[in-house]
DNA sequence: AATCCCCTCAACCGCTCTCAT
DNA sequence: GATGAGAGCGGTTGAGGGGAT
């Protein structure tokens, strides 16, 4: 029959976003949620489709997201994780909580993939290389419903040494648990946590305490993060975090400056 | 300094899934 | 059960940055 195209594309622009649609998306949503994407657009006055918008909040403006490098603890899960799960990226993603499946597809295709192709291992199946591409990616499928049924939990260490597969020891560590319901369990966890947390409605409104402080003017983090912090350095970012992410978007939708950030205070680094 | 090449990742496309009617 | 609309997902693309020559 052939659907609808989401939008009518006619007039709508395309292409990177800029600071002030952001703002205009942040604010939007920030202030109303989200109910239906088809109007966001509309109602946030942005000429986008709303799949546009979408992809925009989930993938870069959610105030949950973690920034920076993936950790080798990280990349270590995502390999587990693709071994059983394969190309289902929003699954995998739903167990690294502030990841989206996007930055995870990106990373494993520019990145593991290639390292473990190096190591000689298929990256799908975790064993030594002998056969095609091809032929793995038709596995891809069959050893995703294998593990579907929990027949299959494989680990592997390629930071370690090389291709030797973890101990059991340390696959206990970092056990994952496949449980598909589970899976939005996390998330959802995280944002009611980061909406009880904020307030939104109040902190909107609220008068800005500091100023765009220099604190901010080379800050972004992940609120995320914040679980991690000390004592002293969690109510800090209580009280002061959201504030200073709503002054400072501008600051903030400039990413690039988390890795200096984290030189300027190293306790925002991800812990694990 | 200029050019080329490769890599990364944000964004798009098209398909499937889910839910309401 | 059939249909339609919206949301979500995964594959792919291409702009831009950075390193190599």
């Amino acid at each position: 029959m052939g659907r609808q195209p989401c939008c009518d594309k006619v007039g709508l622009k395309r292409g990177p976003w800029t600071i002030e649609e952001d703002h205009k998306l942040m604010n939007f949503i920030l202030n109303n949620g989200i109910h239906c994407w088809r109007t966001v657009p509309k109602l946030a006055g942005l000429l986008r489709c709303g799949k546009s918008c979408r992809l925009r909040w989930i993938n870069y403006l959610r105030p949950d997201l973690k920034r920076g490098g993936f950790t080798e603890m990280e990349e270590d899960q995502i390999i587990q994780l693709h071994s059983c799960l394969g190309n289902r990226w929003s699954k995998i993603a739903s167990h690294f909580p502030g990841r989206t499946d996007n930055e995870i597809k990106n990373h494993w295709n520019t990145k593991i993939k290639k390292r473990l192709k190096l190591l000689g291992l298929d990256p799908l199946t975790l064993k030594p290389n002998e056969q095609t591409e091809e032929s793995s990616d038709e596995k891809n499928k069959n050893t995703s419903k294998v593990c579907e049924q929990g027949v299959e939990n494989k680990s592997l260490d390629m930071h370690d040494t090389k291709e030797v597969p973890k101990t059991e020891g340390k696959m206990e560590e970092k056990k994952v648990t496949w449980d598909d319901d589970d899976d939005t369990i996390g998330l959802l966890n995280n944002y009611e946590m980061l909406c009880s947390q904020l307030d939104l409605g109040s902190w909107m409104s609220q008068e800005t305490k500091t100023s765009t402080s220099s604190y901010c003017s080379s800050s972004s983090f992940s609120l995320d993060d914040s679980s991690n912090l000390s004592v002293d350095e969690s109510s800090y970012f209580q009280e002061n975090s959201l504030q200073q992410w709503v002054d400072g978007l501008d600051c903030i939708l400039s990413w690039d400056n988390f890795n200096s950030l984290e030189k300027d205070f190293p306790f925002l680094e991800y812990k694990q």
